[in-house]
DNA sequence: AAATCAGTTGCAAACGATTTGCAATTAAAT
DNA sequence: ATTTAATTGCAAATCGTTTGCAACTGATTT
């Protein structure tokens, strides 16, 4: 694993208040464990594991189970976003209000080091896959692997 | 779930003795259990989870434990390929020797129906990746999903 | 501020996919 | 037929994730 973070990311952390607003907005209620949780992600700019976010919580914060409810739940609400990296555990990362930034990743297949990918494939081979089988809706899961500079030996 | 295959595949049936040959070949045992989940692969165009395998199966013919370190085996022998279509569990579809094919699927999202899609994005964008971001050995992972004609209701 | 009530939490048990330890079995070579 | 390493069945173990439930707490109403 690596200790420096090669995420390039727009530094632009939500405001805390925007956030619990939107979970205020839904009947939901802002509970120490949630605020602790919203800290975390706002700090972090790439995706985490419930049990990464668990770890950099004090001791006694919050309950694993209570974090995997919480991320079920801002998902439902379009807070934070999903990502399956294919290692069996998800990953989640906090979604801007407007910020849609639909984009990838480039994995490393031996530290597990993530890289933003801001680049797709022309939206173009995607209609025509829609279209020439009928399906609506369409939309795709693209993810890199590869070895980084720094595991190639 | 839908009961016709919508798989338009090439239906060349690997020979059994091509596929046993190669487990032969690196020093493998052809078992009664793995040569009856060579002959379900074989009958079938698309990924097959281990569970659904073990289904097919004569009912005491073979430990669900077995399909699992068969399907391991035999990935690693290079004989099937893995795909992981994000439903939690893993599926599996017979390579051929020289056959390397690589092709995503357009899965729908609330009948599971697969559709083979033979088309990919350019090369040169994963080459433009991979070397932008000094990575090596870089592949990839795209499914598509949406709503199959016959769920759009 | 005290009462109220729906939404939440901690904890432990439940789950589903996949893996593993181990003694009994079996394919393949001698 | 004998020998031996590979393989299997079965049960228990893992791991990420979910859930039931009684105790708790944030937000709202008196
Ligand atoms: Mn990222
Ligand atoms: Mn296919
Ligand atoms: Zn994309
Ligand atoms: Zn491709």
């Amino acid at each position: 694993m690596k200790k420096t973070c090669a995420h390039k990311h727009a530094e632009k952390k939500q405001e805390l208040s925007s956030l619990t607003g939107r979970l205020r907005r839904e009947a939901h209620k802002i509970t120490s464990p949630r605020a602790a949780i919203l800290e975390i992600l706002r700090h972090h700019a790439h995706p985490l594991t419930n049990k990464e976010i668990f770890a950099e919580l004090p001791k006694g914060e919050c309950d694993l189970a209570t974090i995997y409810r919480a991320m079920q739940l801002m998902e439902e609400l379009g807070m934070v976003k999903r990502f399956d990296f294919g290692d069996g555990s998800a990953r989640f990362k906090l979604v801007g209000e407007g910020d849609e930034s639909h984009h990838h990743h480039l994995i490393c297949t031996r530290c597990a080091e993530v890289v933003e990918i801001g680049e797709c494939f022309p939206e173009e081979i995607e209609r025509r896959i829609a279209r020439a089988n009928g399906f609506t809706g369409v939309t795709h899961r693209l993810e890199f692997f590869g070895l980084c500079p720094g595991c190639q030996k």
